[in-house]
RNA sequence: CGGGAUAUAGCGUAGUCCGGUUAUCGCGCCUGCUUUGGGAGCAGGAGGUCGCAAGUUCGAAUCUUGCUAUCCCGACCA
């Protein structure tokens, strides 16, 4: 372990920060409340593309691309999407520079401003919907299913790798439908995949729900969540999918006729996630050794450490290890054989540890002659001698349980943080711990906002699998019919 | 944009109150030897506009003023 990396229970920020950090997935750039991602880290979001892609595919969405920029009277089309964005965009004034006369550099050459600005894509509804328009003519053209993998920027106040950047890469669904019901369909079916994705790639728990009115996107009719724990206890909302009614085909005049020949709005849905998953990943997971990931997004899911003294000895390592190598690789698990001479057999322990890597096998002269090597797995950092015969095989279930381990591991530790509370004295006793708070709310926003005043809690979402059930509103005592989730969030 | 703080080598820092030779220490980096089953040891070495600018002074990392940048707490948010 790195001697002087905090401790999670001592400072969660700090300790998030270092890790990002010293893990090599990302650091803080030039550019204010941007971030550089690094090869280690993008590994780790290629591989989430790949795994989403293919669940997109399968409910046949297809991948597309449109512009980075948006005039800005596109975005002024939709009333409520303006009002949500407005405050966070950069703002493309002029398209040229010229050689500063009164010294050196340049400066915006002031003859080359546009006749209208341009806003860089805080998300892409409305250059969607505008090129949509010409897309629909007939409900033969519908439905539309597009996902674009993008950059976005919102120009924040405070930023936060991965869970809060002025540029952040994600992936945007847009859709268009015939009718409502196939509309609300298909955002529900995009939060399942959503959900399917954090619990079988991610190992991270979520609840399926939806928004309050208040916490809904700026255009939606509504909005349907995932929303995870993180170790500290504060809510992280993963991924979003949005029922937008016709809001935007009104807006961008987007009509088709109907098998009854009649002229109809078209209704949509987007959907996103972005590298804020990552964010979830490595809040979820990770411990005071460092990250911990699940193997099915691990860049590297088993590192082989062989240990020597003298170079013959590390040929004949070599010479042992090579055919297991091409075993693991065979079985499609990625593996590093790491006989770098550099550094020694401890530094790369560490190392390995704190990047995540979910197996690690080291192997000796001793072990070759018992015909055994030591695994090391990341999630309980158990030592376990295994015989070399059927190492591949043992790795693979060992992956597997992991995975499956590690999904158990923060379920468990959802559960142990969420409670019931039904009294206001009570709650605000119990927010002050953390976690998710099962509480009735009279549904007004109004109560919503004072409780998000006095206690910094909001509503994450009203889970779908709410139980009916007979209560009262936790601040104003007024009748409810189903608890929703309060908790504090990022 | 309000409130608070900070700026010294790639990173983390001492020194600043109370001005005074060559700016401290650790990590990392380079060279050599010994090492290698949990971040090796020893020896040597490289690396600095002390955030920027002006002022006070015989003399400024240190005092004064202005500027800039960053961080934290709010407001905003995936």
């Amino acid at each position: 372990m790195a001697k002087d990396f905090v401790k999670r229970s001592e400072n969660y920020s700090e300790w998030y920060n270092q890790l990002v950090v010293r893990a090599d997935l990302a650091e803080n750039s030039a550019v204010r409340g941007c971030m550089v991602i690094k090869p280690y880290g993008y590994a780790i979001w290629e591989k989430m593309q790949h795994a989403l892609d293919e669940m997109f595919k399968e409910t046949g969405v297809q991948n597309a691309y449109f512009p980075l920029f948006i005039p800005k009277s596109f975005l002024s089309r939709e009333a409520d999407h303006v009002k949500g964005f407005a405050k966070e965009c950069a703002v493309v004034t002029h398209y040229r520079l010229k050689t500063n006369e009164e010294g050196n550099g340049v400066i915006v050459d002031p003859e080359a401003k546009l006749e209208e600005e341009l806003i860089v894509r805080p998300t892409s509804e409305t250059i969607i919907w505008s090129t949509y328009k010409n897309w629909i003519n007939s409900y033969r053209d519908l439905p539309i299913l597009c996902n674009q993998w993008a950059n976005v920027v919102r120009w924040e106040m405070r930023t936060r790798m991965f869970l809060r950047t002025a540029e952040f890469l994600w992936q945007e669904g847009h859709t268009a439908h015939a009718t409502r019901e196939e509309a609300e369909e298909e955002a529900r079916r995009m939060l399942e995949v959503y959900a399917n994705f954090a619990e079988n790639f991610m190992a991270v728990p979520v609840v399926k729900g939806v928004k309050s009115p208040n916490e809904r996107f700026a255009g939606a009719l509504d909005t349907y969540c995932i929303e995870a724990m993180m170790q500290d206890g504060k809510a992280l909302q993963a991924g979003t999918s949005h029922f937008l009614g016709q809001n935007f085909a009104k807006a961008f005049d987007v009509k088709f006729l109907n098998k009854q020949n009649q002229l109809e709005h078209v209704w949509a849905t987007s959907w996103g996630v972005s590298t804020r998953l990552m964010g979830a990943l490595i809040m979820t997971h990770s411990d005071d050794n460092g990250l911990v990931l699940p193997p099915k997004l691990a860049p590297i899911q088993c590192a082989i450490v062989p240990i020597y003294k003298t170079d013959d000895q590390l040929e004949s390592l070599n010479n042992a290890v090579d055919p297991i190598v091409a075993a693991l690789k065979a079985k499609g698990i990625s593996v590093k054989y790491d006989n770098r001479t550099e550094y020694k057999p401890g530094w790369k322990f560490n190392e390995y540890e704190f990047k995540g890597v979910p197996v690690r096998l080291a192997i000796g002269p001793r072990d070759l002659e018992n015909g055994t090597c030591e695994v090391c797995r990341r999630d309980t950092l158990e030592k376990t001698n295994v015989p070399l015969d059927g190492i591949v095989e043992y790795v693979e279930k060992l992956l597997a349980e992991i995975q499956t381990n590690l999904l158990k591991k923060a379920a468990d530790y959802r559960a142990a943080n969420t409670r019931k509370v039904d009294t206001w004295d009570e709650f605000l006793v119990e927010i002050e711990k953390g976690g998710f708070l099962l509480c009735h709310w009279d549904g007004t926003t109004e109560t919503e906002e004072k409780i998000k005043e006095l206690t910094k809690a909001t509503i994450r979402c009203i889970p779908y699998d709410a139980i009916e059930e007979e209560g009262k509103c936790i601040l104003t005592g007024k009748p409810s019919s189903r608890r929703v989730i309060f908790a504090r969030s990022y």
